[in-house]
DNA sequence: TTGAAAGCGCTAACAC
DNA sequence: GTGTTAGCGCTTTCAA
């Protein structure tokens, strides 16, 4: 005894197997009693329609799926999370997990399910056709899967790229999504240099492959030229994007001698909340003796002592906004690549020099 | 032009689409000459097996699932999240999010991509359906399906209920996993009485119709025997699981007049956290005036002043051990039921009148 | 090692 | 409103 099909149902209920499907498709389009017949006869015999025929059949699976990378280590399958307390390596992926949030809600509001999938470093790389088999389109996070892939894969099925402006020109016919580095960054180093009065600030940026450490450190460039300051031609210190980078980085600005930075701009949170660490350790006061700001708005960012400084990305929204994106382009497969920026919001807290508390969230588009 | 399929492929590369098909799913059974020249014609046709036509030949998806419930207001689109600073209503997600993350993890290790679906409580409730046609199994968190669909879709595939027990009879042969609630919140209750002396202690309970509310209960009175106190019939309040009706229940309690509690034991972590906000209002100290813990180990536990000691959840190994569960079951169909406990953790901190930092998590099984 | 052919369970015209 | 009939794109014997 196999799994029963339309066909078993069809006999059961007296009526074809057209009649079936369009009770489930359509129910409207069948008279009340017959579809009642159908009904009962689908749920004595257990039916449950499936959904890879219902793919193939109508060529659409009404799923729309997601690609991220997982940052954790692939090996550490009994050493993380359960044991540790509270935040802590965990929250690296709290960036995915409110992409998946948002993405999961707008898409179920729209009838779409979700599928995810995280590409281990190891993995093979096929993960994306994998993905691409089973989705009627999906969203990928920048720098998680080979641009090659990709652009045979985008030729099939809308694609999304999030977070990182176009990565390569080959993809620039895609959709895509970014958060606004630029502006975001710019009014936070304002902030220091206006309200606090700061003027030999270091930015901490990452490796140059990233977009979107590139873009913040331009707002942070522009926020010197705006204040008539000399603007610094490329980050004081280069670093990973992890805490222990953070923490050595701010080890190396300070060891420099000369003069020392009034304030740092850490290209993300995770590097800034580092550098707390070394910072006390080391006796450096924050904010009196050093400012430090971050940047994405991570939830261990307000833990911390001091509470950090930063920029916030609106990650709920980012995931939404993807599948409006997704749906849009079903819908029109020809429209114009569609390209947007999520505003952002400056997060005043400790560790710039403000009281806590002052969490004024003033919006950067 | 449409999407091309085996019958280009095995044309372009001069083959049978058997061979075609051999080359992705068995590549070693097909010399290395052809295989080489189907791969050149699949990648220079853009060729993306359909996941659809996979699963339809195959009967099988490599696809998991997992159901869960969508807590928060599907009706506040834009009110949520990015806009308010830091851990706030989205605390209550987290719970589900580390599941997911445990599960996409040792999915992808097993070769599995997982399809995630929260049920809005508004939404159709045909959800497990839609899931469970397009899945090999899945996993569903209690009381987020209705049973009786649950029964059906269960005779045709794998499905392990998480963390709740066995909530209906008729779901008795499902493998299924629950923490150890019961020895949880005894060990945490025993902390209370043995370690700080308490001796009335009260218990804000959840509806009665939650099964781990009712075993953390049962813990709570287990301690209490254990200790030669006088053991509680019944929850000396009961309250849904929210902040707001924490407070409102600690209020209640301490209204009562008569011997005020030295300790209140909450059924979940959100409601301890909503009552610490109406206590401090209240003018009572916490812990020197009252003790109060929870249950969860959600990070906003972490944040609040006094730190609430707690139980703690491994959520995430939750996820994992489900996915485990499935594959097994998916290899062995007829295999006797499992029924798995994971162990939990008592956190202390400061509510229960530890000093803060002496974090140690013990293991309770 | 490769090919031929028969489905897998459903949808979508198109008739009636 | 309902039935008939082709496929949808792949996997999988079974032969060759």
């Amino acid at each position: 005894m196999s799994a029963p099909t339309v066909y078993d149902v069809a006999e059961q209920a007296g009526v074809s197997i057209a009649t079936v499907s369009r009770v489930y498709r359509n129910p409207e389009s069948v008279r009340a009693g017959t579809r009642e017949r159908v009904m009962v006869a689908a749920r004595t015999l257990g039916y449950v329609p499936s959904g890879s025929a219902r793919g193939l059949a109508s060529r659409t699976t009404r799923v729309l799926g997601l690609c991220f990378p997982d940052y954790a280590d692939p090996d550490a399958e009994d050493a993380d999370g359960d044991t540790d307390d509270g935040p802590g390596e965990s929250e690296l992926m709290l960036y995915s997990d409110e992409i998946i949030r948002g993405m999961e809600r707008a898409a179920r509001r729209r009838g779409y399910a979700l599928l995810i999938a995280a590409s281990l470093a190891q993995g093979p790389e096929n993960l994306v056709a994998e993905v691409a088999g089973r989705v009627d389109g999906f969203a990928v996070l920048a720098q998680t899967v080979p641009v090659g892939d990709l652009e045979i894969i985008a030729r099939r099925l809308p694609v999304v790229m999030l977070a990182g402006p176009r990565e390569d020109a080959s993809l620039d016919h895609l959709d895509h999504i970014e958060v606004a580095n630029f502006d975001g960054e710019l009014a936070l180093t304002r902030h220091l240099i206006v309200d606090h009065g700061l003027r030999r600030l270091a930015f901490v940026g990452s490796t140059p492959d990233s977009p979107d450490g590139e873009a913040r450190f331009r707002g942070f460039q522009a926020a010197h030229r705006e204040a008539g300051l000399r603007v610094p031609e490329r980050p004081d210190v280069r670093a990973e994007l992890t805490q222990a980078e953070g923490r050595r980085a701010v080890g190396g600005l300070l060891a420099t001698g000369g003069d020392r930075p009034e304030g740092v701009v850490f290209a993300n949170d995770q590097m800034a909340v580092g550098a707390l660490t070394e910072l006390r350790r080391l006796g450096v006061r924050v904010p009196e003796d050093l400012a430090v700001v971050g940047f994405d708005g991570i939830p261990l960012g307000q833990l911390v002592a001091p509470a950090l400084t930063t920029v916030r990305q609106p990650m709920r929204r980012l995931g939404e906004k993807a599948v409006e994106l997704l749906v849009a382009r079903l819908e029109d497969r020809r429209a114009e690549p569609v390209s947007v920026v999520l505003p952002v919001s400056v997060i005043r807290r400790r560790s710039c020099g403000c009281k806590d508390g002052n969490t004024d969230s003033v919006m950067h588009s």
